[in-house]
DNA sequence: TGTACATCAGTGAACGCGCGTTCACTGATGTAC
DNA sequence: TGTACATCAGTGAACGCGCGTTCACTGATGTAC
């Protein structure tokens, strides 16, 4: 019995996988991820209409794979970012977003509409690393008290403006993003502050 | 020559137009509106798939009469429930935005997806709606100083929050509303006060 | 080392289906005079 | 008032098209011994 492919192998299909990833979040950018055919996606990842079944089930479980491989490791990446500077953890988190936003735009898009999107399966999974990365926020700005409810909350609330503003800077040209950039670093931290300050 | 139809024949042909507009927003929330079509409209609406063109030149006008038409009476309502209670603006706004996610679920489940969807027609004519409520969020707690800047982007990272909100509610049990309206009255208040306390 | 067998990603043909759109027509209603 | 004509929402038949999915097959690669 064959236990394990070779790592070549497996290498090759990673690859192909990966470009229908890719594939997806490209058309999905411009008619939106529940327009999307099957057959659209494999053709422009390059493989027959019949091979998409050698690497999902249906466009459901590509979009499942989306979000948790390519958004999941994104979100985490923008936690760290906010914990490795956490005396300008907004700020950082703040930067390393709209980054991404130039960076990635089509994972952008992507994040933004599903957050809010028809399908109730993509919002609860997004919705649980929204939550987690609220989280990290509120652990790098405000360490010293875990249990604080207000604060968790308004880290969360401020999740929300940053994942808003990602979806603005999406629609602006990237020249007038400068002050919405500090709009939002203002917004955040006037959150976070009056959190701390409203504490027992 | 015909100068005007008569007042019932219009009413007649008023009411097929609404019914196709409601049933869309009934489908949309199952499939979301990229995934609607026109046929299953049609059917959804009692009519038969060619009477559609008799309304709407396609899909995408009848989603552009949903939201200049439904969608902007509603925006519109909440604007006026905000300023008839200026001393108390927020509040008034949330439970205004509240009591619509409880009597139009299809609605408000139609503009949060919408607002950051794939249709870029669809997310510019709704900004221009919700800068418009902005502003008169803006007006209603802080008439005093119209040029503040500070206060009309805050007012505006409000307005995100009320829609963030929105979209969470719609996601959860009718039971698990009220700390969420608590803290979003919470948030959105600190964020204008702080923009009250940061004029110049 | 050689040989027989197993695995599995990729494929092309084929299917039935629902789609958007066109067209010519119907029939109720309104207008002209 | 009666009659001839115009308007127009609604319709069913028909079209070509791309879709998702199944199936049996190929050929490269790995494994057993």
């Amino acid at each position: 019995m064959v236990l394990r492919a070779s790592l070549e192998k497996k290498e090759e299909k990673e690859k192909v996988r990966a470009a229908l990833m890719r594939a997806a979040l490209h058309l999905a950018a411009a008619h939106g991820f529940a327009g999307l055919g099957l057959r659209e996606v494999a053709r422009e990842a390059g493989i027959a209409p019949t091979s998409f079944y050698r690497h999902f089930a249906d466009m459901e479980e590509l979009g499942t794979a989306l979000i948790r491989e390519v958004a999941g490791r994104e979100l985490r990446e923008l936690g760290d970012r906010a914990m490795a500077r956490r005396e300008t953890a907004v700020g950082a988190l703040v930067e390393a977003m709209l980054a991404g936003v130039a960076k990635d735009p089509e994972l952008m898009r992507f994040l933004v509409a599903e957050r809010t999107g028809a399908s109730a399966q993509f919002r609860a999974l997004l919705r649980t690393e929204l939550t987690t990365l609220a989280r990290t926020l509120h652990a790098a700005v405000d360490g010293r008290s875990p249990g604080a409810d207000r604060s968790l909350s308004a880290a969360e609330s401020a999740v929300s403006l940053l994942f808003d503003a990602a979806a603005d800077a999406l629609d602006q040209p990237k020249a007038g993003r400068a002050a919405a950039q500090e709009s939002l670093i203002w917004a955040m931290t006037a959150l976070l502050m009056a959190a701390q300050g409203a504490k027992p």
